[in-house]
DNA sequence: TAGTACGTGTGATCCTAGTCACGGCCAGTT
DNA sequence: AACTGGCCGTGACTAGGATCACACGTACTA
């Protein structure tokens, strides 16, 4: 420990002052409190308690009652459902900045899904009471959330649409185009497996695969050491 | 026109005063603004006018910019996106007392989905700017917005899972089950042709009417005069 | 550098559900 | 009562994609 001049310092907990700064430095650069002041945003930080999860472990399971929303601090989780024979399918990858778990807090109902870690991962935690005190103290929050409940909706009626409308060459090409960088050629932000990706499109991974292999063949798109490339955008569209 | 006792009248135009009465009344009925006192969803009425739509008329297209919120105050009006080669998926059926448009007044991104009346519908408009300023006067519609937004996504999202998990009669069952009233025997509380319920579903009308054919060989509807009744509601939903 | 685990490529086969093609059945209209 | 248009039932055929099976590549880990 370091102390600087000659003033006598205050008795400040230095480890949690300074992760609570560190916290409300994050905060600040979450869409959901971006608009808020410094202090509003050190009041969602005082309210938070930081967890970790191991790869894989189960954050949040279907059904249970739920009482607080998550922030991701660092890591990966995906957001998923379960079908009687095991099956699962992929609602959503959130990854550092994106938040889980509001709607039980919003509506009271149990958790609408399965969340579990795809990497080791640190989350912050925000409880109910809290949540809905600070939420109608600041529209400003409020309306972020009502737009960020919209952003969700416009992509799961999105998915809906991709479902019923596309082929699997179509879907598969669809997350390829929304997980690519801006320009041509791109590269895709992240590597996805194959695996991931039929959980995601509801499709099998023999049948992802063969239809990478086949964008690959008409030049659409090439893979070099895992990491695939847009090389044809629009005809990717088509 | 009728006057009542000794009391002189103070000038209220009649007409306008009637319907804004009737119209404060049905809106307090709307589960959005069911939480606010008179005066206030008084504030909301006058804001607000009604238009008349012929069964077949598009209210609101995809990709419009688009400014304002509607009520269902009669009629029905089904919500669809139309693929390129213009297959049309349902993706929600609505009627009096529902309400739509509120994503794009919330985001301000264009309509994400065509809007069109099933039946001759009376809608309640209600523009940007007022909808704005009176939501963030009033929380207890924040509020009312959230929960509806999230009761949507959750919907949506148990929609992605049946198209995923579940196989055509397996989602037709989801269906019928979803529109049944409560109690066994239950009766749906509408008729849904085979089309539509293709259309809600992502499948075929054929396949559509051979579930159904199979569910009645089963025992577990049985179908008069288009009237659908669950016989078996355990059995249907495995 | 071998070992091991995970991801990928590809063929063969089967089956669900889409498509096409009709014919029959209500229900409201004139 | 005949007409007409919207629903519904069903057979025959086809195809997209799931499943099964197995080999190969790539990338950590010891």
């Amino acid at each position: 420990m370091v102390t600087f001049g000659t003033t006598p310092l205050r008795f400040t907990p230095p480890t949690v002052s300074a992760s609570l700064e560190r916290i409300s430095d994050f905060l600040a650069t979450v869409p959901l409190f971006r608009e808020l002041d410094r202090t509003a945003v050190r009041g969602f930080a005082e309210l938070t308690r930081e967890q970790k999860f191991a790869k894989g472990s189960v954050i949040v399971s279907e059904g249970d009652p739920g009482d607080a929303l998550f922030v991701v601090r660092a890591g990966e989780v995906k957001v998923l459902l379960i079908g009687e024979d095991g099956r699962e399918v992929i609602l959503n990858v959130l990854g550092v900045g994106d938040h889980f778990g509001e709607l039980s807090l919003i509506d009271g109902r149990p958790r609408s899904a399965h969340v579990v870690a795809t990497q080791a991962s640190g989350l912050l935690v925000l409880r109910r009471a809290d949540f809905r005190r600070q939420v109608e103290e600041s529209p400003a929050v409020a309306w972020g959330l009502m737009v960020e409940l919209s952003r969700r909706l416009r992509q799961a009626d999105g998915t809906i649409g991709s479902l019923v409308l596309l082929d699997v060459p179509g879907r598969v090409a669809k997350v390829l185009l929304e997980h690519a960088a801006p320009g041509q050629p791109a590269v895709l932000v992240k590597h996805i497996t194959h695996q991931t990706m039929a959980q995601m499109i509801g499709a099998s991974r023999e049948t992802v695969s063969r239809a990478m292999a086949e964008f690959q063949e008409k030049g659409l798109i090439s893979v070099a050491r895992r990491l695939v490339t847009i090389v044809d955008r629009a005809a990717l569209e088509a």
